[in-house]
DNA sequence: TCAAAAGTGTTCTACTTACACCCATGC
DNA sequence: GCATGGGTGTAAGTAGAACACTTTTGA
């Protein structure tokens, strides 16, 4: 081993690089993760978010999307993926050195994972996970938090809650969205003034929606705008 | 190859995983990026940012650490370091899939780069780099405005901006970072009240500075405060 | 005494919030 | 009719912008 300009072979690592997906969506009104079980026999009895490795001749991007389409079942080129950060303590797995680079995904409604072959995957509440009541695999106990806490500040400077919704959407159906990821509960009348006025975040659709059981006045149907940031932003209570 | 639950091995890629870090500061009211000449002879003539490989028993931030004080002469545990994204488009190194973590690192003063010995690295205007005047090696023109804009982004909602100056600083060190950072001129009065009113933004320190030449009354001297997040947040005009 | 910068006070405006009230539908 | 949710109006409270004004220094 020579020293100088030239680094010694053995210092460089040459790591296997994966990506692991948080998959948000909203079910009953609860902000939800989905999971999966690890491969590796040693993990059995954990959970873990979704991952991959990354292919020589594919994106992070494109390994994301195929970590969701494979393990879970979710082939959602439009749903929202979009990357967290990346994780690579030099420990984080037992097997080896593997540097993670983790996304979140948002969708609409909860894909079927269930439906999907030999999968065993299900949605928890992220609040649960987050607070320790799933056994996670890996680091990703760490990286859970992350998410949410991305997803919860993302709502407020851009127009990211619209992926949580089907188009088209009431501005009911978007409120409800804000609602699930902050855990609070907003005035309907000032919600619905704050997002007309932030300049392309929703634009009208035609049409009405169709009133509950119940009843309830028909709304007015909603399709995402083209703004990324809102200005002015949705800023939560508190 | 076998096709089933087993992955071929030849699909599976183990990169080399490096990190690239984008040192800003703040030189003469400008935001300054610092830059330094590739290693590899047939990118000669261009810039880079100072990047790393990751080794075997390193973390990631230590190896952006490791760039900073090997490739820049900057040995600042004190400098503020985050990740900003991760690049690992297939083709992005023309020498070999590598994908590289890249980092933001802010400092207070310019560190003396020149000062070390052989390195050829210097500042340049932040603004001028992300406009394409200066020609970068590899997918660093498309990591620079990400960079610039994430600290200009950062200094709205944290602490961060306190991250340019030294302790003790006058609220008009901290204005100048945010006019300097932002490209605008702020109100100082209306500056100093939005300061002092975030909590743990600020604390006040011993003592007051010295006027420059010319005159002018000595200012309070301040401290970082421990607020990571700021409320309510220092919006920028527009 | 003048210029320059720090710090305080004041006014005007804009936005948020809370809540009253009307509208349209199901039962 | 009555309950339910959609949508508009409005007044009070809060926060930001602009700028006048005082304070404290150097020259």
């Amino acid at each position: 081993v020579t020293e100088g300009t030239t680094v010694s072979r053995s210092q460089v690592s040459t790591c296997a690089v994966a990506v692991d997906v948080a998959l948000l969506t909203i079910r009953e009104g609860t902000l939800s993760l989905l999971l999966v079980e690890p491969d590796a026999p040693d993990l059995a009895g954990s959970w873990a978010l979704p991952g991959r490795r990354v292919r020589d001749a594919e994106s992070l991007d494109g390994a994301a999307h195929r970590a969701l389409r494979e393990l879970a079942g979710v082939d959602a080129p439009e749903a929202h993926l979009e990357q967290l950060r990346t994780y690579g303590a030099p420990n984080r797995d037992p097997h080896g050195r593997v540097v993670s680079v983790a996304y979140i995904a948002l969708t609409p409604h909860p894909p079927e994972a269930e439906s999907s072959p030999a999968m065993s995957a299900r949605f928890f509440a992220a609040d649960e996970v987050a607070r320790g009541a799933v056994e996670l695999a890996y680091d990703h106990g760490g990286i859970v938090p992350d998410a949410i806490e991305r997803a919860r500040s993302k709502l407020e400077y851009t127009a990211l809650a619209t992926a949580f919704v089907d188009e088209p959407f009431t501005l009911a159906d978007l409120r409800h969205v804000y609602e699930s990821v902050w855990g609070v509960e907003l005035d309907a009348a000032n919600f619905r003034r704050k997002v007309v006025s932030a300049e392309g975040f929703v634009v009208e659709a035609e049409g009405m929606s169709r009133p509950g059981p119940g009843g309830g006045r028909p709304a007015k149907l909603y399709r995402r705008g083209t703004a990324e940031r809102l200005h002015p932003a949705m800023l939560r209570p508190s």
